[in-house]
DNA sequence: TGCCTGTTTGTACAGTTGTATAGCAACTGG
DNA sequence: CCAGTTGCTATACAACTGTACAAACAGGCA
């Protein structure tokens, strides 16, 4: 049962197996959440044993670690992946929106990862909500010597924006369609209701 | 080590053990979550053995009910108690809204239960999200016959409505605290962002 | 060829989990 | 008075957990 990848890696559909690790951690942590996921069933998913899934990476936390790592990194590349050309002040925010929520209805296992990650708290460990913060406000301060944002609010408060219209809609939008689907028999026809999230600074 | 409660029962702070190994369970699952808690942790909470919790509840899983079924009842019992007479349209809605809203600020341990089981998704199990979804549209039911309430939306708009209304924004706001938080190193005093939580229909 | 480095496997171990069961203490109705 | 029920403890057990470790295997390089 040797498979063996001939160091062609970063392939979409032929990965390293340390990737595909990560790929299957993502995937199980999204869907059962890190604690009930154990690393069996992790190297089950990625077609490996657990031996060596301790190999890569050491330990469950250290394997957790590196999933939220790689989905730090998904951000970043997305945001920068948006040009920064002369445009309009606010063009340019409202673009890499666009290009976080095309990433997110992409990935339905970050969104899946991070609604767990935020309802969580999680008090102790290094946050994924902190990385996150301090991306967009990274972000915040990139556009700021770009002169293409606004000044009027604090770092603190456009991030909060930022994070909470992003995220904010996708958590809460499947409660709003359970319900829904749950009153469904009602009308035939029924319009799907859109949610509002957003801040009062 | 045999404590023994001489059958005046249902006092706030003298409670049987039964009682008592809910609320550790409650307190429990929502701080850690269900499948994080074992039962020897609840069971060293409430101050009594393993044994006596699966004396008592036969399974986990029927814990788990136990507790969900206490939670509706508080939300059942705290509508009820809000009178129903004769008002203008409207306002036994907002009555109910804010005995809800109090009710639910003083039990942060219920706040955070509900969290993760509507952010959970938990597909297979009875829900709790069904339950309480049901006991809002009784309500709505009830107010429609006693000629209250208005009769321009769906039963399913204005279930949707009271839900995510009432449970969005405590959902939603630790997150703005975390990341508000995160940053008020800026300014000594800061306000709290509010969150806005809504439905277009 | 032969060594060396990094993958990958298989298995083992100690700790924790949910659950089952046997037994003791106290109250209750007859 | 005593059989029965209930509250409660203690212990046991099989399953599963994260982690550790030795051995088999591959490819690159001298």
């Amino acid at each position: 049962m040797t498979r063996r990848q001939p160091s062609a890696a970063l392939r979409a559909d032929d990965l390293t197996a340390k990737a595909r690790i990560r790929n299957a951690a993502l995937d199980l942590f999204a869907a059962n959440g890190a604690e009930a996921t154990s690393l069996r069933a992790v190297a089950a998913a990625a077609g490996v044993t657990v031996g060596l899934v301790v190999h890569h990476y050491g330990t469950k936390e250290a394997l957790r670690e590196a999933v939220e790592l790689a989905i730090v990194e998904q951000f970043a590349q997305t945001i920068a992946s948006v040009p920064l050309g002369p445009c309009p002040p606010g063009q340019v925010t409202a673009a890499r929106d666009r290009a976080v929520a095309a990433m997110l209805s992409a990935n339905q296992a970050i969104v899946d990862y991070l609604r767990r990650a935020i309802l969580d708290g999680s008090a102790g460990r290094v946050d994924l909500v902190s990385r996150l913060s301090q991306l967009s406000a990274q972000q915040v301060d990139d556009l700021r010597e770009a002169g293409v944002a606004s000044t009027k609010h604090t770092v603190g408060e456009q991030v909060v924006t930022i994070m909470v219209r992003q995220l904010g809609r996708l958590f809460l939008q499947p409660l709003v369609d359970r319900i829904t689907d749950e009153f469904a028999d009602d009308t035939g026809a029924s319009m799907r209701p859109q949610l509002v999230v957003d801040v009062n600074h």
